[in-house]
DNA sequence: ATGAAAGCGCTAACAT
DNA sequence: ATGTTAGCGCTTTCAT
């Protein structure tokens, strides 16, 4: 049984006013008298009227979404981002729109497709990877970055890596470690650069040496944490305590360590970056940095949103307080 | 400098043809002349023109966009489901739109609100608690279940529950234990009943006990696994082993056990379902039953994007198998 | 092979 | 307070 759906043109003949009188009702009830009002409703219930948003849209000249650009949507460290986001836009009667830009052949092909089709009204950029000069389209819709992002003055919301990198190597220092490794993330990524020069900083400040042998290449995944122990088991002179550029690479450095024999935080003392929400179950539960996601998304979307309407391409930025979350995973060494 | 993005009659206009021949050009290549075709395509490249997929939607009657609807955006299990269905849609032109049906305050509100506004041309649904009355919506777009769904007849893509239960539970028993404990999904979820009601045939197919006291309510998440731990800790008479209706509450079982003292899997085995990424970096690593995630994201939005192309409601339904993977965290009992 | 023209369903001036 | 009307940008008959 097909039926039609109704239109805004049913609705008006079945409560005997004009179509402009059903659209106002329906998006400014307070302009039209409360008898006509109640006509209009009740057509439209007696219809099952249901706005057609493409329509609307096209008439209105906006998408009707947003999207997300993610760098990879099978990481579970945005689906909290990607929540906040959505609570945000969906109170805004605006649809979520997400992408990976690492799925495809080329992400800033991606990105500057998005751009231009006109498919959005926002961009909310999850991937620092991306190129900058790519955004570089006239006519495009506002675009929010929640990342670092290389040196732009594009509106941001960022989070304090150098202050939470900082208070882990502080922790370490108090706790007695002296030699220090990181895991860091992949090359390109800004993030990796903010936590590594943050990590570079932090140790210069206390007047600690930096070993190469204990810098160990990442790219924020288990497996690059795992493939980390294994260099480090294999170091003649171990750092006492390893600071990861990601939880998940702070969960596969631990589990090959342990698997290997050696005891945390015994043997080596262990810190992560993130906050992700299985670290706290671990045995030991991981010392971390923790980022609030869902706040993130949030505020990203509330960012958005308001240079949406106010039809700008720029706007404020913001930084977001990141927690030094003390658990387990380090150990006092004995000076 | 805010330059109006062109439209197709600027371009009509720039190659000297009709509007309609540019919309031939860009859609059926083949049925305009070749140096019509070059000029038009010069002209599009000239003027920067971009489809407007808003109005090309409208007239086409569509909406351009499949929606997923997630129970719960935040949960990591769900992004891997994501990226499949992100992948399959894009190479058909689709957006992906998603939406958390447990953020709100109705789900099938949601669900029911998604039906009717026809902002999507199909959906998917990852939520096994949505009522089955609320699909009975006059006009509504395809949709897809991809989860356990009460016995309904729509298109499905399921997974083998059952098979994937009793193979954890053959496994366990080979393994020589024999007091064999469950911690359940929530209440109302489908999964949570086709896990229970295959532990329950598997435990009695071979013959073996079911104590009320070794069935621990849980919801999947890592807490709940977290609580079932002391509830078992206080037990007189604890199972040796404990089946877990997700890795997420594995890991939090395991966890609290550890912490509480208990060696795992020398004092108690623990079996998960799902295979998410982290339990192969645990301490013991997690022996699970496999979904492939990926897979049925992909599966999925192929089944969905066929019933959208062939403009029905129905087709048909399939199973995806899952894969028993031993790792560490089960032990062999003395008999 | 191409063009003319009629809308898809809606909103927002403008007029009454 | 309400109605009339003119499109938003596109696709698709139906002619030619």
């Amino acid at each position: 049984m097909k039926q039609r759906t109704a239109t805004i043109q049913d609705v008006a003949r079945a409560a005997g006013v004009s179509t402009a009188t059903v659209s106002r009702t329906l998006s400014k009830p307070s302009v039209v008298a409360r008898a006509t009002r109640e006509a209009v409703l009740g057509a439209v219930e007696a219809t099952g009227y249901r706005l057609n948003a493409t329509a609307s849209n096209l008439r209105r000249q906006r998408a009707g979404s947003v999207i997300a650009l993610i760098p990879n949507l099978a990481n579970p460290f945005f689906s909290q981002i990607l929540a906040g986001i959505s609570s945000v836009l969906t109170k805004a009667q605006l649809g979520l729109l997400v992408a990976d830009t690492q799925s495809g052949p080329d992400p800033d092909e991606r990105l500057a497709y998005y751009l231009r089709s006109g498919q959005a009204d926002g961009l909310i950029l999850l991937d620092g990877t991306l190129n900058e000069a790519v955004l570089d389209v006239a006519g495009r819709p506002p675009v929010l970055m929640a990342c670092e992002w290389m040196g732009s003055d594009l509106p941001s919301l960022r989070v304090d890596n150098a202050r939470g990198v900082d208070m882990a190597i502080a922790h370490l220092v108090q706790m007695g470690h002296r030699k220090i490794g990181h895991i860091t993330g992949p090359q390109s990524n800004v993030l990796t650069k903010a936590r590594h020069d943050g990590f570079v900083a932090a140790m210069m400040a206390r007047g600690m040496a930096l070993h190469e042998d204990w810098i160990f290449d990442g790219d924020f995944s288990m497996d690059s944490g795992r493939a980390a122990a294994r260099q480090w088991l294999g170091l003649d002179d171990r750092p006492t305590a390893v600071f990861c550029a990601s939880d998940e690479m702070a969960v596969g450095f631990m589990g090959a360590a342990q698997h290997a024999g050696v005891r945390v935080p015994d043997d080596v003392s262990i810190i992560g970056f993130d906050n992700i929400e299985m670290v706290g179950h671990l045995t030991p539960a991981l010392t971390t940095i923790r980022q609030p996601r869902t706040e993130i998304g949030v505020r990203a979307a509330e960012m958005l949103l308001g240079m949406i309407e106010a039809g700008a391409l720029t706007g404020p930025s913001e930084q977001i307080d990141v927690e030094f979350v003390i658990r387990e995973s380090v150990a006092r060494i004995a000076e």
